[in-house]
DNA sequence: AATCCGTGGAT
DNA sequence: TATCCAAGGAT
């Protein structure tokens, strides 16, 4: 096919449109560094790398994604490995990173691999049928890690794009818009290096914010630039306010062990160990929720902020006599940092911990 | 189709 | 400090 040989060869762009062929001669030059990529112009990089930073780079930053990637590849370096590890340790290595469903699906679609024989699709639509895997991320893995054209459309794609052509309406309704264009300046040949170049354009000279037009690559070809309004686009809907509810944290403590639960698969913080909670509402819950009566003491407020409401969580202690098996899972205190508690959880742990060690010990 | 789902860095 | 926003997916 001449998909290896596309891939192969560095200077494949010569023929392709002039968008195009000017990003892919900068990226030649420009491109970043990254752990789960090949330099420009190399045969792909293993496609288990791709889709594990795929997946890992979804609504997620770089520089944070970092030694989550490192890790996961030390653990577990093939997708069968990854197939064949325990759920718990796989949402412990990822707790800090957010978005848990992630890691469910992460799990689900590792182990669909494995049992088809360890290979990824080399397909958009073969992917796009796994766990975690949607249409930019099968576009993604299928023309970053198998050459394959693809129409990668991400959040620096839909920015850099909506500056080129200047597109007036918001998102969402202009993501139709915007994938078309998107799909009339993908070249045939380097698709994969294509889409690695308009996400480090984005992320990097076409930012959201103060773009760095004068040293654009593609600043004769962009209609935003030649208004002068780069930075209005691309145009977005309102967001809704976000609410405030409050909530509290259990820290129940016995023979130097804490008692810890799983939050259930659906919802917030889903699959992840975690303090036990009562209700989030509008109105303080108080003690309602608690693991069991006690002498419960407020160990202080942590306040978090998630992507559609912010909690602020009433932090109580209490020592127990004994540990009663079935409430949860007794976890040694001296041992919480090992816990994999999602973030919120885990700056309750060290306001309780703090707490406790000032009332004596 | 609109809503739900985390976190931390940049501004 | 408050807001924005990032290599989105599932329902």
């Amino acid at each position: 096919m001449p998909v290896d040989s596309a891939v192969a060869n560095p200077i494949a762009y010569s023929t392709a449109p002039p968008i195009a062929a000017g990003l892919l001669a900068w990226y030649d030059r420009a491109a970043r560094r990254l752990p789960w990529r090949a330099p420009p112009g190399d045969p792909p990089a293993d496609p288990y790398r791709v889709w594990l930073s795929e997946v890992m780079l979804q609504q997620t930053t770089v520089a944070a994604v970092g030694r989550y990637f490192a890790e996961f590849t030390r653990r577990w370096p093939t997708v069968e490995a990854l197939a064949a590890a325990d759920d718990a340790e796989v949402m412990g290595a990822w707790a800090g990173l957010g978005y848990y469903a992630r890691a469910r699906n992460l799990i689900a679609c590792a182990r669909a691999v494995a049992a088809a024989g360890g290979r990824f699709p080399d397909e958009e639509a073969g992917l796009r049928a796994l766990p975690g895997i949607g249409d930019y991320t099968a576009a993604a893995i299928a023309a970053i890690a198998f050459g394959r054209r693809a129409v990668v459309v991400d959040a620096n794609v839909e920015r850099v794009v909506a500056r080129l052509f200047r597109i007036e309406t918001p998102l969402p309704v202009a993501k139709p818009a915007i994938r078309g264009a998107a799909d009339g300046i993908t070249p045939d040949m380097r698709a994969g290096d294509f889409a690695q170049a308009m996400m480090d354009l984005g992320a990097t000279i076409c930012t959201p914010k103060r773009p760095a037009c004068a040293i654009c690559p593609l600043i004769d070809h962009c209609a935003a630039f030649r208004a002068g309004d780069p930075e209005r686009f691309p145009a977005k809907a309102p967001k809704a306010a976000r609410p405030e509810r409050k909530g509290t944290a259990f820290w129940l403590e016995a023979e130097g062990a804490v008692l810890l639960v799983r939050r259930p698969d659906k919802g917030m913080l889903g699959g992840m160990r975690a303090l036990p909670t009562g209700p989030w509402t509008d109105a303080d819950p108080g003690l309602a929720g608690a693991p069991r009566s006690a002498a419960w003491r407020s160990a202080g407020k942590v306040a978090h902020v998630f992507t559609h409401f912010a909690l602020e969580l009433d932090v109580v202690t209490a020592v127990a006599s004994g540990r009663d098996a079935g409430e949860g899972e007794w976890w040694p205190v001296a041992r919480i940092g090992e816990a994999g508690l999602p973030t919120l959880f885990a700056k309750a742990a060290r306001l309780a911990q703090k707490a406790r060690g000032k009332d004596g010990e």
